[in-house]
DNA sequence: TTCCTACCTGA
DNA sequence: CAGGTAGGA
């Protein structure tokens, strides 16, 4: 629905913004600002109270006031697919709660969702994701954006649409470079290619089972078993993927297995896969939600 | 299988 | 040195 929003005691950055959409939550956790900021989705930033980001060709902006969302650029039916606001998450959580530390984790960070993100973005994000922090993954897909993306103004500022892979794909290397992507541009422009010369390569992935999509995708240059699984998390909703980075590695090693020898990335998924089931996906998001007071060097 | 190193860039 | 990957021992 559109409502008005009463300007009588609210921020002025609620004031200059007259309308806005509104989508009650009701019961259904959601936590917006851990949802946008643990690190799943990288082009979300908060400016005067409100969460923006491009989203497609449009602009996205929103906050959360208890149980309702304000937002505007979104359909709702957008708004709820991009947020998973139609998973039942209670039962997913009810599911992967299966230890004293997932548990405390689920805690902590209820309410976290995995966001739906566009496949082909979300494979160009990850793969800018090796050998980098947030900060740093960010700027690179500001950069590409920049660069390639479309223009678009809202409320004084400017955003930058992520550019579709027939655009990447008509860029010789030395440009992406200039993106200071590094060494990721031949891993950019290869799966710009791929995606470029196959219009239904999504929906192939989004077809196959877990195992097959996670081959698949590792086929491409760049894309290694941990960025694969990102992918099918985050762009495919694949919720068996379980990435295993080095936070995640170090709290499997000392918190669930007791061993000292790093795990190898096979079997730190499979313990994954198993002790946690079908959400395992889920439980990586909670965990790495918790890694700073779980995971750090030394424990 | 497991281990090693180089790879861009910047914090 | 880093939220990783490729390529070679």
């Amino acid at each position: 629905m559109r409502s008005w929003c009463n300007p009588s005691g609210h921020s002025d950055a609620q004031r200059i913004t007259f309308f806005m959409q509104t989508f009650s939550l009701k019961d259904t956790p959601f936590q917006l600002d851990l949802t946008v900021s643990c690190g799943q989705a990288f082009r979300w930033r908060q400016y005067n109270g409100f969460w923006y980001a491009p989203v497609g060709d449009k602009i996205w902006k929103i906050r959360q006031e208890r149980d309702l969302l304000l937002y505007d650029g979104p359909t709702e039916k957008e708004l709820i697919r991009y947020f998973g606001l139609d998973i039942p998450l209670d039962d997913i959580l009810t599911d992967i709660d299966r230890d004293p530390l997932i548990h405390a984790a689920i805690r902590r960070c209820l309410g976290l969702r995995i966001i739906r993100q566009d496949p082909w973005e979300c494979l160009i994000s990850y793969i800018c994701a090796t050998c980098a922090n947030i900060p740093g993954i960010m700027m690179r897909i500001e950069n590409l954006s920049e660069r390639y993306g479309n223009k678009i103004e809202m409320d004084e500022m400017t955003f930058h649409t992520f550019p579709d892979a027939k655009r990447l794909a008509e860029e010789e290397m030395c440009s992406i470079r200039t993106c200071k992507v590094g060494y990721r541009d031949a891993y950019i422009c290869g799966a710009a290619e791929m995606a470029a010369s196959d219009a239904n390569w999504a929906e192939k992935i989004a077809g196959m089972p877990y195992p097959e999509a996670h081959e698949k995708l590792m086929r491409l240059n760049g894309v290694g078993p941990k960025v694969a699984d990102c992918v099918l998390l985050f762009g495919f909703e694949k919720y068996e993927a379980f990435p295993v980075d080095v936070w995640i590695e170090r709290i499997l090693r000392t918190k669930y297995l007791g061993g000292t020898r790093k795990l190898s990335y096979k079997r730190a998924g499979s313990f994954a896969r198993e002790h946690f089931g079908q959400y395992a996906g889920y439980a990586q998001e909670y965990l790495f939600g918790v890694r700073e007071e779980i995971g750090r060097k030394g424990e």
